[in-house]
DNA sequence: AAATTTTGTTTCATTATATGAACAGTTGTT
DNA sequence: AACAACTGTTCATATAATGAAACAAAATTT
């Protein structure tokens, strides 16, 4: 392990629920020396990546990862499309519906989309979605290469309600359904009386690289109205892979309900070569106030 | 310097000019060794902060700098009130304004509202705002310490028109001007024809954190309409310099417009110790290098 | 099609940098 | 005031970073 990789490890500790930490909880939580951890921390708020509180010492995560995100944006626009993808989303089916996106192995959600109902499902953006649990997570398992799912499934699987499926044989089996109808379907898995239906979105290795869902209060979300919106999220999962730049897998399944979506189309801003290139070696200018 | 100094300087390379980059491009840009650009880049990739295209071999943000700035945000929620401000300065004053944010000691783009109408200027976040030739870079520099403003005055001052400020006596006369208004003004600073209006607001220690500014054609954009712009900007500087946890130098003037903006209340998401986690006291800080 | 240049990646002996136990300084608490 | 908890610093030692050179694979030119 390079000094770097310890270094970097200690972002992954900042998360929705804990956003800022001690140095000493840090320490402790990465299990490696209180001075080493010191001087990492030091490199990541002189590079801005964190900033230290003055009152409280504790460390945060630096405006620098806001510029980073918004250049990550402005070259793989995902937001733009996405915000229309699951805007339709909720036009047609009234739910509220999210997207998630993986990093580091991990997914977390990453836009959301409430539903106009006042009964609706709460949920935030950044949040960390397990994999055993949620109707996204087995999405994207079910799509994912056997290693990743061994490695997930290895993990301990905690119940957060009584529906919680946490038998790792039971999970491949769902999974593999789930693969075969191209969509995941999970009734209170995290939260009961919420029932969640998602897909995954490929990138250009086919490999899932988010997720879409969406989730409904049991009392709304009929059999029949879960296949549909299954069928609707393929439909979805389909655009959002092409505008990603990504393949889809040879199996994944054509619901031919010919296009369940808006018809206008979205901007082709592809991720490829084209998105990514154009960068002469020439300095930079053109800024505008 | 340190292997992570070393590392994470590359970072700074990314820009929505140039998103992605070649290895032989990095290892020039910073004077490093290939082989050193190489191993950091690796360790970037392992964390997850870059990606590098399976095709091009180019090297990409990834998407973990997504999750961190969602996870900041989730800390410090600007995004939702500066959307509310910018609204409400488009509202009352129908030209296209942005929010700006410092990080690592430049200014870049964070948040755009557009104007309605049809002759507006286009500006995209994430941009990088030279501090001499933009309305919000002297704003900035109006309020900022000495040591910074003779710091940025000293690096070459380019002229993007005929327009362009570049002696720094002339721009150190207007920064004093600028500061004791509460506002700047430039005037075809970076384009020709566009006027632009901007102030800043302020972290915990009353240093600038950003700015607020308007930006017009010059056709619109009369004396009188930027002297109004401005006092509304420096309402608007107020409230968002409260809402990010901040307090205003001793100096900053009171334009007493009553209330130039709207009267409900912005949700009152302070950035305090209560938003960052289980930590008495009030307020927080940043620290400046 | 062959030759040449450019580029990403690996190797390895040398050297500088990371390491961590102990210490010092600060803040908050009993 | 003494204590506890924590952040930050020191320094001899060990380990990881370093960079020139080599290599393989593209891309470009001849």
């Amino acid at each position: 392990m390079t000094t770097i990789d310890k270094a970097l490890s200690l972002l992954a500790c900042f998360t929705s629920d804990h956003p800022s930490h001690k140095l000493t909880d840090l320490a402790r939580a990465s299990g490696m020396n209180k001075a080493g951890v010191f001087r990492y921390l030091s490199g990541l708020v002189r590079a801005g990546v964190l900033e230290q509180d003055a009152e409280t010492r504790r460390y945060r995560l630096g405006s620098e990862v806001i510029r980073l995100a918004q250049v990550r944006d402005s070259s793989i626009p995902v937001r733009s499309w996405m915000r229309r993808l699951l805007s339709d989303i909720t036009d047609q089916t009234g739910e509220t519906c999210h997207a998630a996106l993986t990093s580091q192995g991990r997914l977390f959600t990453y836009m959301v989309n409430d539903s106009p109902k006042s009964l609706q499902v709460r949920i935030s953006p950044g949040m960390h979605l397990p994999y055993h649990a949620t109707a996204s997570g087995q999405a994207f398992l079910a799509f994912a290469s056997e290693d990743f799912v061994t490695s997930q499934l290895s993990e301990p699987l905690n119940a957060f309600t009584s529906g919680t499926v946490t038998d790792p044989a039971v999970l491949r089996d769902r999974l593999r359904h789930f693969r075969q109808q191209g969509f995941s379907l999970s009734e209170g898995g995290v939260d009961s009386d919420v029932i969640s239906v998602a897909t995954p979105f490929f990138d250009a290795g086919a490999m899932p690289a988010g997720t879409i869902a969406i989730q409904a209060p049991a009392a709304r979300m009929t059999d029949a109205i879960a296949q549909t919106s299954g069928a609707l999220l393929c439909a979805v999962a389909r655009q959002a892979t092409q505008h990603y730049g990504g393949v889809l897998p040879a199996d994944f399944p054509a619901h031919h309900s010919p296009d369940p979506v808006s018809t206008n189309p979205v901007s082709t801003h592809t991720v490829s070569a084209e998105t990514l290139s154009p960068v002469p070696a020439a300095g930079h200018q053109q800024t505008r106030t």
